[in-house]
Formats: structure tokens, sequence, C-alpha cells
DNA sequence: TTTGATGCAAATGTTTTGCATGCAA
DNA sequence: TTGCATGCAAAACATTTGCATCAAA
């Protein structure tokens, strides 16, 4: 059996992604960890990015992107993700799970859950663009 | 400007993707396609899935994995994904449109859609685990 | 003939991994 | 001292792209 080991670095990526709402890539992690632990490497991180993932302590989110984001805010929660600039955005909303029988109704399988993303323009871009009007 | 020229590959990739339903890899469309035309390469099947999707023909699935998933039926519906096998299945399911309203009602953006997939196990894993159980 | 599409291979971007060394327990 | 975690570099993947050639119009 195999146990598990503080680790200042891994301690620091969590704190790190604990002060951010804006769902950083793995590479944000890096170039901020690395203000503190500047030997740091890549694989480091990615590391304990998966540790944390699998320890439920962060999730990973994958949207309509080449690279994954990783949050730490692991209550139910929905995203936003804006078409002109990206950004992704943490959506006050109670789970709507209702959707989970419905999606259930006229399949043969077990439904455990759903992930869902809503996107279209946040408040910035919605403002930059009427102002172009 | 720049007009679309007919080709055989491109033709061949949308057809084999119309005859499946069980939402190809970019990998399992070269090797279908690659029976009829054994020169195609990679690039070109990457090409030309782009292609269609930029189109309108096809639509690309991102889900939990690290590669994209393609689906000839681009009408507005829901996918399952089996945490088992990993199978994608469509879901008889009305979409539900009510879900925006909700998510923009604390949220000072423009919500344009959404996109959801389901997870649990697939029909064949649910008995399968139950034989074993 | 013109120009978009192809095949090939090299390049890219993201993530993972092998291994010797470092550090927590 | 033990063995998990690290740093580094190489490898693994999925996807994209440059370029000479091919083929549709």
């Amino acid at each position: 059996m195999k146990s598990v080991k503080f680790s200042r670095q891994r301690e620091c990526i969590k704190n790190y992604l604990m002060s951010r709402k804006d769902h950083p890539t793995a590479d944000m992690v890096y170039e901020a960890v690395r203000q503190e632990y500047p030997n740091i490497s890549l694989g480091t991180v990615y590391r304990n990015l998966n540790f944390l993932v699998e320890h439920g302590d962060i999730i990973k989110i994958r949207c309509d992107e080449s690279c994954d984001r990783f949050d730490a805010n692991i209550s139910k929660h929905y995203h936003f993700i804006c078409r002109n600039c990206g950004r992704v955005i943490d959506l006050e909303m109670i789970p709507v799970d209702h959707i989970d029988v419905l999606a259930g109704e006229h399949f043969s399988g077990v439904i455990e859950g759903h992930q869902a993303f809503f996107y279209g323009l946040c408040e910035v871009c919605k403002n930059s663009q009427t102002e172009k009007s």
C-alpha cells in the first residue's frame, strides 16, 4: 500500500487554484507556481493536477478548447464560456438534475449525472460589441 | 473569393460518417476511408473533417476523452457517454432549452445556448455488472 | 489552364513518462 | 532509511501545416 507524502509544490498549486476564479490552464498554473518555485517542472505541475483531480480536491474542465482548465471549486456548478474572449465564468445556478430523468425516459442504460456548459457573450464582450454597432 | 471543389475523399468521409451512429474519432475515419482510398493521409482526413464542421455538415463532439469525435447527425441532440466502456450514444430527448433561461437569471452576459452530455452505464455495461455481483 | 485538394513529412501543442536525485516521514 | 515526489528530458498523442503534385472545373 502506498501513502501520500506532503509536497510544498502540490500545496502551492492547490493554494493557487483556490485563490483564482478564472479556471487556469496547466500552463497558467506552471507560470504562477514558478514565481515561488522557479525550478518546478511542467511535469510536476501535470502530475499534481492529476493527483488533485483523482483525490477530488479540484476538477478538470473540458470546454471547446485545445487544453484543459482546472477549478478548485468542487461544488456542483455550471460554467459559462464566452464565444468571443474565451473567458470561463462560474454560473450562479441551481443544479437542474431533473434533466437526468428526462434523459433516462427513452434510454435503457443508467443515467448517473450530466455535465453542461453554457455559451454566449460575457458582459464585457456584450458591451464592447454594442459600442461598435 | 474562393470556391469549393468536389473531392472523392471528402465525399467518402461524409458518407462514412452518415452511415455510422457510433461517433467515430478521426483515426477511425482514417482507417475506414483507407479501405477505399489506401493512399489517403491523416492530414487530409483532418482537413476534411474540419471543413465539414465549418460548413455545418457534421459536428465535433468533445466529451471527456483525449480525442474528438465526429457526428453526421447535425440535429440538436444530446449524448450519453458510458463511464465503463466509453461508448457514445445518441439520446432521444427533447432539447431542454429552458435551462438557458435559468442560467441567465443571475448572469449579466448573454446566454446563447448550452452543450450537455449525460454519463452513467450503458445497457450492455449495466447488465454485465449485474451478472458479476 | 487555373486553383483548390491531396499525400507526405515535418512541425506543433499538450500531456505523459522514465529515471536518477531529493526530501518527507 | 524508506519510498513517494521532483526535475529534467525524452516520448507519446492528437492535430496542424508547408510544399510539391494531382485533379476538378
